[in-house]
DNA sequence: ATCTTTGTTAACCAAACGGTTAAACCATAC
DNA sequence: GTATGGTTTAACCGTTTGGTTAACAAAGAT
């Protein structure tokens, strides 16, 4: 692993965790165990290490999530595939949706400047198929976006929001862990099951 | 309005703006249009004005929570009046979602502990009347917490995402309230249209 | 061999920050 | 009027923080 990518790994963790404000250059240097003068000799300063990181971040959901919204498949089976899809990989990086939330609010203006420009999440088409699923009779009548918005709460909600549902609910490490694979395909058997005539 | 109020709302805007460690005393004293000092005179130091801002913010919660959760009303009725209710609420104070995620995030600790012992909200009653009315054959089988979960997302998402939604559905400022104005009934529907026998 | 480029470090620096101090202010009581 | 005690401020202080410097080390290039 070459420093650069020591540097980043831990940039990541200590952003994730600190968040941007909170964050010491110092504590990223000991998490990638080399000299703090390297952090500047490597990535400029602290906002350009954060935007690496950043970027990173948030451009590796986009991708996965237009795959799907852009195939062929029906709304039914694009809901299934999307709420699946999206929760393995965020139990693999279960600080992401939180982090990004917490940015987006400390930062909108940057974040939104490269929401433009990135290869954004785009789900213009899947709201066109909905509208179209509409008029054919397969779905019952329903604000298409209200519809969207529902999939990314019950899908996103609990990461962003975890240590919060855990002392609500009550629910260890484990169960928690447990109830998001059942969310796997539950989101969209709720969902389906709302929406289907 | 005291010199202490003004300082709690110079400091309640400042740090849900910026989070606890991105705010600055001297931007909270200049929001309050005082002397930096008088913050400390009042306060102590920045922790205990925090801890001041965020139980105020987190207390405003709860009780309108469990209000709800404790009546003696049906589940449909007891959700429908929960969005309703929840999404007024938020309309009115829009950061505190964000947030609230955001130091709970940053440091879970502190906010676990009061969480077991302030009026915290309790779903406990009403995930005992989701498994009656199950059992009842009101409601069709499916594990309570899930279904609560789906609740909370539905309604809460949407504004600690805010600015996040706005980029990727396009929406503007007004769309936007819009949505969720709608959304004080919608949510319930989706919910009970999915659950219901 | 020596020069040049790249990688790495310890020591240092100026600015920003949270917090303190001591003096001024101002109402009220005597 | 002036003594008292809470309120407010300008100026100050020690530390932390992001960032720089200058020296050093390793590795090719000539």
């Amino acid at each position: 692993m070459t420093t650069e990518e020591k540097i980043f790994n831990a940039a990541r963790i200590v952003f994730q965790k600190k968040g941007f404000a909170g964050a010491r250059m110092q504590e990223i240097a000991d998490e990638a165990g080399i000299n703090k003068a390297m952090l500047h000799y490597c990535f400029k300063n602290k906002q350009l290490l954060f935007e690496a990181v950043f970027m990173n971040a948030f451009s590796q959901l986009a991708p996965q999530i237009n795959e799907i919204f852009n195939s062929e498949a029906t709304v039914f089976e694009k809901i299934k595939k999307f709420t699946n899809s999206y929760i393995s990989f965020v139990i693999v990086n279960p600080y992401l949706p939180s982090f990004v939330i917490q940015e987006m609010n400390n930062n909108p203006e940057f974040v939104l400047s490269f929401l433009n420009h990135k290869n954004r999440p785009d789900p213009t088409p899947l709201l066109a198929q909905i509208e179209k699923e509409i008029a054919e009779g397969i779905i019952k009548p329903i604000p298409p976006k209200q519809l969207l918005l529902d999939i990314f709460s019950m899908t996103v909600f609990p990461f962003a929001a975890k240590t919060m549902i855990k002392g609500i609910i009550q629910l260890s490490e484990t169960e928690f862990n447990e109830m998001m694979e059942e969310r796997k395909t539950s989101i969209a058997e709720t969902i389906i099951n709302s929406i289907k005539k």
